[in-house]
DNA sequence: CGAATTTTAACGAACGTTCGTCAGTTATCT
DNA sequence: AGATAACTGACGAACGTTCGTTAAAATTCG
């Protein structure tokens, strides 16, 4: 399907200079055609962009769920260690979740709302899930007894500044000390 | 002086929409001028974009620098803490930070060395004075005995978590709950 | 002091370029 | 043959930028 390859062009475009400085013309050359074209496709800049957003809400929200229902062990260390892994993996091999991270925070002004609603679907659900987890683990007592809504929420500090130091992301080095650093600060802050 | 007029107003556009999203119309006619006139003060877009960046890093390292040179009392806990507030109240009240961040993390990419150098220097200058304050915490007992880059990089990672909700910003609430959250674990993680 | 001169800051008009978009035409492929 | 998808050509609008000009303010000089 050649929707798919201006749709990953349009990506990375999008993901680079941001809404206003990709130009279609740019992203019809990436895929060999003319900017002309893609109105084939789509119906123009705006359906093409969300055409993206919503491949890209897909990626984020099917890993991230799919992560802690595979997992359901008793070992919290374990899972949540293992969920900043995915994020950093999801993160360096698909070009979907800085796309997703940049107009998060940054959307085009005329595309704001429709965003924001996707952003807090996910937000939501991700909340919710951890929330349950991590009660679970209290009342298992293998971390510190509190509202659950603590853990999660410093959890989720954590996996938000992994993923600003993966978009700052020109030392290497530097990544893996700052993700030592704040998971070590963070399990001894809720590990009983 | 008309020049910071602009520049004012160019900080607003340039934090909103990004460098390629902010037109010269705009900055232009909410000083109250033609974009023309724009050239009598700034060689072009570039020149204006990079004065407001200088502007918007001093107003970043000052504050910084400025408070950590004030409070040096032997109480890590309110040090820290108020440093967490600082960023809060700098943020709200000042649009250089929420500037600075989109810049940092998303900069126009034919700039991106020239920004990279300013984000870098600011960076390294925090990075090491936070270190020295834990090393002298961890000498004096106050918090665990571990290498300081440990607290510093944790600690770090808490500031950038909050600066994304700050960002995010449309939940108050929340913004408090994140904090303290973030907060609670991460001062349980490294106090003695 | 007052006149002459330079500097400053704004302007309208226009430049060449790029933008997103639409219409009509040709080529490709089942 | 008919449908899909590519093309060419053109559109108005906006972009950043340069030009020449004007009016006022600041500076220099007789």
């Amino acid at each position: 399907m050649k929707s798919n390859d201006i749709k990953e062009a349009a990506l990375k475009y999008f993901t680079i200079h941001g809404y206003e400085g990709a130009s279609l013309s740019q992203i019809a050359e990436e895929v060999g055609m003319r900017k002309q074209s893609i109105y084939a496709h789509f119906k123009g800049k705006d359906d093409l962009f969300l055409n993206v957003l919503r491949d890209a809400k897909e990626t984020e929200l099917t890993s991230k769920l799919q992560y802690f229902s595979k997992v359901d062990s008793n070992n919290p260390e374990q899972d949540l260690y293992g969920f900043l892994q995915l994020i950093i993996d999801l993160f360096q091999k698909n070009e979907h979740v800085k796309f997703w991270l940049r107009m998060s925070f940054f959307p085009p002004a005329h595309l704001e709302e429709a965003i924001t609603e996707e952003v807090m679907d996910i937000e939501e659900k991700v909340q919710v899930i951890l929330e349950q987890k991590f009660q679970g683990w209290i009342d298992a007592g293998l971390i510190i007894e509190e509202a659950a809504i603590t853990p999660t929420f410093a959890f989720l500090g954590v996996v938000d500044s992994i993923m600003l130091e993966l978009v700052y992301g020109n030392d290497e080095q530097r990544l893996k000390d700052k993700v030592t650093a704040s998971w070590t600060v963070f399990w001894r802050g809720i590990s009983a």
